[in-house]
DNA sequence: CTGAAAGCGCTAACAG
DNA sequence: CTGTTAGCGCTTTCAG
């Protein structure tokens, strides 16, 4: 029996060379290799004696044309930029909980733009990853609608879904900000700042949200007077922050809605004769040393949420979506424990 | 001419059913969708709207089959842990170089561990990722030797490739090393403590070679009584430092050889009566209002340099190995200068 | 235990 | 401008 001269034609060697090598046909070769059903001792041993010469490797790509895209590992995850610990956080806890299940993460950066977004959200699609987290920037989500009928799970985090029904992971923001405001009410401040990221980003939404309820609740509807935001980076935080203290009035304590925010508060406040209060929302890395309040909460825990919701759905769950909200909890520090309140 | 009632095989739509529903071959579908070529107006039109009825989407899964892998778009990052700002600086800036050239990052963490690392490297190869960014937890790279032969470009980041010839960037650690021992010795330091990572790290192994190069210049050889080694963690860190300063013979100094080390040793010397001074390597978080002393340097830059080096390599370049080395910067703050030298 | 043939969804090559 | 045919590298199906 003649076979081919086994020439690879794009470089790399395939199941075919392999089996040439080895003098088995070429299902044979791939059955040695996958462990799968019946193959003799030591053909099994050519076979894998073989590959190993020629270092051969799979092609996931053609395995995958094969078996289908519902037989993916690939989950993908769309997040605002990984270099905020956030995001990298909940990258973390998502992936090392996907593994344990044999899945793989890829993940791709909005730069919180709504073009990139749509766009990347397209070539995840195109590469039939098996199901997809979004931590979206976009203001409604009715291109995915399509998707979700072809079956594909989607699982929002951070953000949640608009104009489209599907499973989300959330933060209790509505009741952070209350417990901000509450926390610094009871100290006895009444004239509170409030810096904001960008003013459509519902996760700031709902905190000042929260905020706003318990401030008209004390009976003072003017907090209103305090309030800065689209302060989306560190730097322009600290010009806000800076722009509130040079108030006539300025405010005896700022609530920073995100860590980027606190950040920056804190770099305006650092060295400040008479620092106003401070509480900020996520936990800062050394937040203990630097003996700021905050708002904390688990990015990981965010991450391994989304994946078993999203393994759940693989797993056949076809219920209504289904929408997990994670508490948010208060550590008071010396920034607002030991700043003088408004009587001073 | 009879057609066949277009029935998706797998739930979603291919080209075959666009194709079907405008009327057209399978060939013009494509076309019209790929903008290629010369498609009558009214065609690109029907079949377009077609798709979009369909909710029809590229399966790129097969259109990278086809191509073959010389035209995949995907670029594989292996790193210790995404959670650690360092890593998630370096796929930010890696991912966005990258994505100027459309190409596309996927990230997988090792958890710096070697068994993990080979498997990850492995399902990256065969899933035909165009080229292999590598943050390498291994001793050595044996396995990478054929992959190179197949023409795949690797770049190793932050740590040297061994055994295989390959590109690397790479900080100069043995330089910040150097510079930070020689920074205390300028104060006045002679009891010097340093707190490693793992030993077998050639990171660290490099900035404690620097160290031990300008401590024996300075008459110094018994440095090695104050070494602390393997402190992999934060809480590791701090433990380390808390058992420096417990010898009867506390060093009035520390070099912190990395991020996690440094902030676990900001924690323990946090309100302590008489701190020692303390320099760490890699800038922190707030580092300026911490006040501690660090050798910087720009991890999204080792991103950016590792993107071009691999797109050098994709563009044909197939010169020698390049080795980059990315230089250390002092920052000196209040922790170095401020604080007792030992005299006190 | 092993092999031959078909085909996953797309695009390259070559007609019309 | 449009259509037909073949085949990327693998696995599935069905026969030996």
């Amino acid at each position: 029996m003649t076979r081919e001269p086994a020439r690879p034609s794009s470089g790399r060697p395939g199941l075919a060379e392999v089996a040439a090598l080895s003098g088995v046909s070429i299902k044979t070769a791939s059955r040695a290799l996958n462990g799968e059903g019946y193959v003799a001792e030591h053909t099994r041993a050519r076979v894998q004696e073989a590959a190993q010469r020629l270092g051969y490797r799979l092609n996931g790509v053609a395995r995958e044309l094969r078996r289908g895209a519902a037989a993916s590992t690939l989950v993908g995850l769309l997040s605002g930029d990984l270099a905020n610990p956030f995001y990298s956080r909940l990258a973390s806890g998502l992936e090392r909980e996907l593994r344990r299940r044999g899945m793989q993460l890829i993940t791709a950066s909005t730069d919180e733009d709504p073009d990139t977004e749509l766009r990347i959200t397209e070539s995840l699609i195109e590469r039939r990853v098996r199901a997809l987290v979004v931590a979206s920037t976009m203001a409604e989500h009715q291109h995915l609608v399509a998707e979700r009928r072809h079956g594909i799970p989607i699982v929002f985090v951070d953000r949640p879904p608009v104009g489209v029904a599907a499973d989300a992971v959330l933060l209790d923001n509505v009741d952070g900000g209350r417990l901000a405001a509450v926390h610094l009410l009871a100290a006895g401040h009444r004239r509170i700042g409030l810096v904001g990221d960008l003013s459509r980003l519902s996760t700031y939404r709902d905190r000042a949200a929260g905020f706003a309820e318990a401030m008209e609740d004390a009976g003072l509807p003017g907090w209103r007077d305090h309030v800065l935001e689209d302060a989306h980076d560190v730097a322009a935080a600290e010009r806000a922050v800076r722009a509130l203290l040079a108030r006539p009035e300025p405010p005896t304590a700022i609530f920073a809605t995100n860590n980027r925010i606190t950040t920056g508060a804190v770099r305006a406040l650092w060295r400040h004769p008479r620092p106003p209060a401070l509480i900020g929302f996520d936990e800062l890395d050394l937040g203990d040393v630097l003996e700021v309040s905050v708002l904390t909460h688990e990015p990981e825990e965010m991450g391994r949420q989304a994946a078993q919701l999203l393994l759940g759905r693989l797993d056949g769950d076809d219920g209504p979506p289904r929408l997990v909200l994670l508490p948010t909890r208060l550590i008071a520090r010396a920034s607002t424990t030991q700043r003088p309140g408004p009587g001073h």
